[in-house]
DNA sequence: ATTATCTATAGATCTATAGATAATGC
DNA sequence: ATTATCTATAGATCTATAGATAATGC
């Protein structure tokens, strides 16, 4: 085990805390000393891997873009609903970028371009998924363009409520009542 | 003009500037510093009229609860797409919210009772409201309370994405395709 | 007397830089 | 030589408290 893969899993370690702390007090809240802590390091120590917070924050970022990376042509509704599903159960992931999207719409915020142009490119992916699911129409006449944005906001959306309100709100239903929503597949 | 006048009206002008300054830094990024400056006073002088910090949030929540103060029973689904088309014309206002929603989900979050509370009560009122509009089913079969947390969850999903590419998302039209998508109302 | 505001300041943080020390790997 | 980590510390903030000063209103 040489010394670049020890510095590699080094990092990754401190990428899982920081999504710990922000998900606890958001980013401009998380402090490096409260990430450092978690894994045994100082603050000091933590700046060697992440020369400044913001470069600790991209790392944060790119992970995001890891998971969900099913290729854009591979998405299908049913697997976007157990996605909702698998995401029920993870509440620290989801609250971390439920906290940095709402963060993200703050002046200057870091992330900004970051989800500026990650929703650019769900919704085209949405979109497809859509058309390759139902053709040029849905049953209830809108076009794929347009029933996109509300698939993602209505994941989004759901996922608020229910971190405020696990008990009161199931988000994997909710989701699901909206596929209904769409009318059936014509397949 | 007496002394509790001016005060109040003091108040609400500190009001406003905090409503500005959490929509271009979110609560926990918000100093008190830079919401006096802009009503020109110092940070002290500011605390003469609201004690802590969490008091002026209390102030800035209520403020919000007061705006959309529509009795339960006089909501109706067009006047629901009138307050988003109203909305649209005032992004500070919807920057300020969506950024204490996006925070309010981290622990201990001062504004976290609040929202839960609030959402609660949301739903409650627009279930209400579907129900006087399209009796207990809808047209796709769902029932007012299993649609009522997929509506609010469209508005503010629709709003983050609105946020953030308003040249891209056409938050009014989108929502009204949101309304079609329940089917037509029977009257 | 009450209300509004200010100056001074305590006490906590926070990020980032500088530079020392130890361990690891060619 | 490079990598990982530490101590020390600069320089900015931030909230909140204490107490002075001026204006207002009975």
């Amino acid at each position: 085990m040489n010394a670049r893969v020890r510095g590699e899993e080094r990092r990754a370690e401190i990428v899982r805390a920081a999504l710990e702390v922000i998900a606890e007090r958001g980013y401009r809240g998380a402090s490096l000393a409260a990430v450092a802590e978690r894994v045994g390091l100082t603050q000091q120590g933590l700046m060697h891997h992440f020369p400044t917070k913001d470069a600790l924050l991209v790392a944060v970022l790119q992970e995001r873009d890891r998971w969900d990376a099913v290729p854009d042509s591979r998405w299908r509704v049913d697997l976007l609903a157990a996605l909702v599903e698998y995401n029920a159960m993870r509440p620290g992931i989801v609250q971390t970028f439920s906290a940095l999207l709402g963060e993200s719409v703050t002046d200057d915020h870091p992330a900004r371009a970051f989800f500026s142009e990650r929703y650019t490119r769900v919704r085209a992916s949405m979109a497809e998924m859509l058309r390759s699911e139902y053709g040029d129409r849905l049953p209830n006449g809108l076009t794929p363009e347009r029933t996109a944005p509300l698939l993602v906001a209505v994941m989004d959306g759901l996922q608020y409520q229910w971190l405020l309100d696990p008990a009161s709100v199931d988000m994997p239903g909710a989701f699901r009542d909206f596929l209904r929503l769409l009318g059936e597949r014509p397949d």
